[in-house]
DNA sequence: TATATGGGTGAAAACGATTGCATTATTTGC
DNA sequence: GCAAATAATGCAATCGTTTTCACCCATATA
């Protein structure tokens, strides 16, 4: 590989030259500078960040850790927008590994180890020590879906997204809304929240059976939950389910019981992935804007990298948008 | 942060010392090597990468190249398992940037400049000059689904998976059977000539107008292929899929247009997502093993960068397995 | 007791870049 | 055209680690 050295040598110039060149530090001199970054590019220099890091500490690198496998098509898309976002301002993006091979590195460890000069963290337990650890640590970290004491956040809009919600059944007519919600957590407590919100605004009395719990992306288990609604006295007639996965679980158990979705029963999914749009009927389901949200992340990381003096951690709410499919219907008057 | 300098300090010993302590270098004498962990530990020590990185010329980094968007549930299936299988050999993954911020940087020399040990190429235009030149350079490398001369690759069975599928489809009494097939490529193209062969070895006769082209994951453009080979004077029996996405959409299409899907007509996906199993009917689709190629990829990568000499260069197949499902159906005698 | 043996040890040189400081070259103002 | 101001340059130190080499000390062998 080339070194700055053998540029030096070729163009007869020291090696403090040749670096300020090409990191623009000095205004082309005669077109010195010039012909010194021409030949470096004709050599086929490139930087050795490991040099570079080791000498300015700073890597240009951020980590993203989420815990789960990344199976949920809103995971994917996330990282995706957030390679992305890093990419355009010169950042690479590394994973920071749950269990990182035989070193019992923590989260944070990993991170100081790896020089990375900042994370984002997409998912994980935040109760755990190591998470906090690494949230409340000096090193620019950016959390989603969940807030710190001085830690920089972007958070869905899991609140509002449930009024939303609440709001559009309530104008088909419904009055028997059930939730079936996720395992506990910041985004549960926080949509269970705007659910109730929602549903007090509007007067609409909820019978403590109307308020379910599932798993997350476990169709069998929001199916099974379903049942358990349907066997009601007084069922409801319209479900809001954790997210698109369960939801289509449920639609296929109503189908299978020969329910008729939506006229029989409504249901409304959470997350909006691609597929709830390719299946008959077409999720009622609320979206949620991941580019927006990776784009956010990374606008915060950045500041908190570039300017860590007078940066000011914040809290930036992203919203979504309800998307109407055909799972939603009219109560019949 | 602390340096081997701090603990060789706090220990009255030599730096030397302490890194050869610490890398298990010299035999435990007098529970010295021992006692210096044990202070390290304490003190909070954790190496500087980058330092190391310098030094050796070894990151224990590797790079992962795909070039779409991570929207297919294949995709992020197989980083996950990558990442896990690099983890559990101590390595980090690092993403390469189709677009590396401001320098006009090439994946090659990003992986050079990251100081990646070796790369992993999920997905990528196999003709484009910059994947070549990675593909070919001395740098590890392992490709999948691409065989580039002298390179390691990992290769889905393609071409086997589609005879299975033909003789699936045979076995169920279907002699009319097409495949609309992705985008030209490698896979496609693999894909192609087992369901040829297939179709050969049963003494199917299949009309050039059975062989369809649409696009991978666009449910609207397979759909709208599947209009075009029911306007066939001898429309087929049984359809052979892009994808799973594809295949929901040409599921909607033929239940839109009223007829049933398997009594009607066959339908067989590819790629075994979890949602082919929670629609009705469940599709019948063939599965690739993703965790099973992440970890042929890393055993083979592994090896390529431990034992750089020694090494030879090897095209591994992986198998997958057919998902029976309910699209496919027997053909009335 | 003296001599080989052998591993543990420390000093110091790398790895490739950035940067403070002193110096030299260039430009500017008069 | 000369002094002063300014810009560009080179030297050398430095980042934290690994590793070569020479050295030392302890143990085993004669």
């Amino acid at each position: 590989m080339i070194r700055l050295k053998d540029i030096a040598e070729a163009c007869g110039v020291s090696i403090a030259t040749v670096s300020r060149a090409l990191n623009g530090i000095t205004d082309d001199n005669r077109g010195r500078s010039e012909r010194i970054r021409q030949v470096a590019t004709e050599m086929g220099y490139f930087p050795n960040s490991a040099a570079r890091t080791l000498k300015t500490n700073r890597s240009n690198n951020i980590g993203i850790l989420y815990e789960d496998r990344m199976n949920h098509e809103y995971f994917s898309t996330l990282i995706d927008a957030l390679r992305d976002e890093a990419a355009r301002n010169g950042f690479d993006v590394t994973f920071i590994n749950p269990k990182a091979g035989n070193d019992t590195g923590n989260y944070y460890e990993h991170a100081r180890r790896r020089n990375l000069d900042g994370v984002v963290v997409i998912q994980a337990d935040f109760n755990s020590a190591e998470v906090i650890r690494l949230a409340t640590s000096s090193l620019p970290t950016v959390v989603i879906d969940h807030e710190y004491e001085g830690c920089d956040c972007v958070l869905s809009d899991n609140h509002r997204s449930m009024e939303q919600i609440v709001e559009a059944a309530y104008h088909m007519g419904h009055r028997r809304i059930a939730y079936i919600h996720g395992e506990d957590g910041t985004v549960t407590r926080s949509r269970e929240a705007g659910f109730y919100k929602g549903c007090a605004e509007l007067g609409l009395r909820v019978p403590s059976t109307y308020m379910q719990s599932a798993k997350f992306h476990d169709p069998a288990a929001c199916a099974q939950t379903v049942m358990k609604l349907l066997d009601e006295p007084e069922p409801p007639t319209c479900i809001l389910c954790p997210d698109d996965y369960s939801c289509l679980g449920a639609l296929s158990l109503l189908e299978a019981k020969g329910l008729k979705v939506p006229d029989d029963i409504s249901l409304i999914g959470y997350d909006g992935i691609r597929l709830a749009q390719m299946t008959h009927p077409h999720l009622t389901t609320y979206c949620q804007d991941a580019d927006a949200i990776g784009r956010e992340v990374i606008n915060l990381l950045m500041d908190a990298i570039t300017n860590p003096e007078d940066h000011v951690t914040r809290h930036i709410p992203v919203s979504g948008h309800l998307i109407p499919g055909e799972t939603l219907g009219r109560i019949k008057a």
